[in-house]
DNA sequence: GCGTTAATAGTTATAATATATCACTCCAAC
DNA sequence: GTTGGAGTGATATATTATAACTATTAACGC
């Protein structure tokens, strides 16, 4: 379990990630989009989704819950879920829908539908910015002229660090 | 509920649809999968399977068990999650993610994810055989040097027929 | 056929996820 | 400073899913 040498390599993820600074800017932007979209960004909403950044992995919303208890009162399942799809509304997070679990967006200023690279190995999660993907899947979906409205995409396996090599 | 002219014409389906006819395709594929398999189709599988195929719309769990009460005894909560893990684990009936929900299979002798197209409108769902997409997913994660193994490809919408003209 | 064993199904209990509803608070606009 | 609505608190309950154990059934070797 334990890592005594290599300081700052900690979750797996690249030495250069400080995921100080990653919060940060989820933060930050969040604010701006907020502000932007004449909504509030409160307390609440501000440690929810900093709760949801902490790791690049899904949170679960009754984990989020016991976290959230030991930063304030009155903490109950409709407060995260409340929060949750708040956060969600205004693309700040995504729901993962083949888990049940939430992931902070990295791009909550662009109108988009998340797409996901989710590692069974260590559960980290990678949200895929490939602007293709969403052209292919409407071509594919006019061929039955279908109109889509949003796209669930969620790709799970293993990723680079985790394969065996 | 009655239907008095029109005889075919019934879900808002094509009129050549048959899907009396569809079930039993579905239930013959399954036999055979399963004696191909090594695996034992019966009763209550084949009772599971066919409910689940009833409708081309998504299949909750709790409604099965509802209907499947109505066919035999003892039936409980397990029992349909149970079946649905087995005939799943086939390729029998696809878990749709999105909706918590359950549909056949329309082609269980092929190795694939499926990839449906939902609409938010009347709840039929369609699965779609576009052999592209799994290529193009395949590209956007080697990008990142990512090793699928399963695709949840759901895209919510609106079908051709419940589109405003 | 007969007994063994592994798969299948039954039973009970409970965990995990999510929503409904109503009440209270607080802030922003007037 | 009142008021109206968004935000949050509080309580209850609905929905989805699994765990753990027991009983039954089917397949197989003898």
């Amino acid at each position: 379990m334990s890592k005594t040498s290599q300081p700052k390599r900690k979750t797996g993820r690249s030495l250069k990630h400080d995921h100080g600074a990653c919060i940060q800017t989820a933060l930050s932007r969040a604010e701006q989009r907020c502000a932007e979209a004449g909504e509030r960004f409160t307390g609440l909403r501000r440690q929810v989704l900093e709760l949801v950044w902490a790791e690049h992995k899904p949170a679960k919303a009754y984990d989020l819950l016991k976290k959230l208890s030991d930063l304030r009162s009155g903490v109950a399942p409709t407060t995260v879920y409340r929060t949750l799809d708040f956060l969600q509304e205004w693309g700040l997070v995504h729901k993962i829908e083949s888990l049940n679990a939430y992931v902070g967006c990295s791009q909550p200023n662009a109108e988009h539908s998340g797409h996901f690279l989710i590692c069974e190995a260590c559960s980290e999660i990678k949200e895929i910015e490939n602007s293709k993907i969403s052209a292919w899947l409407e071509r594919a979906a006019q061929d039955e002229e279908f109109k889509i409205k949003t796209e669930t995409v969620e790709l799970s396996g293993l990723c680079i660090r985790c394969q065996p090599s």
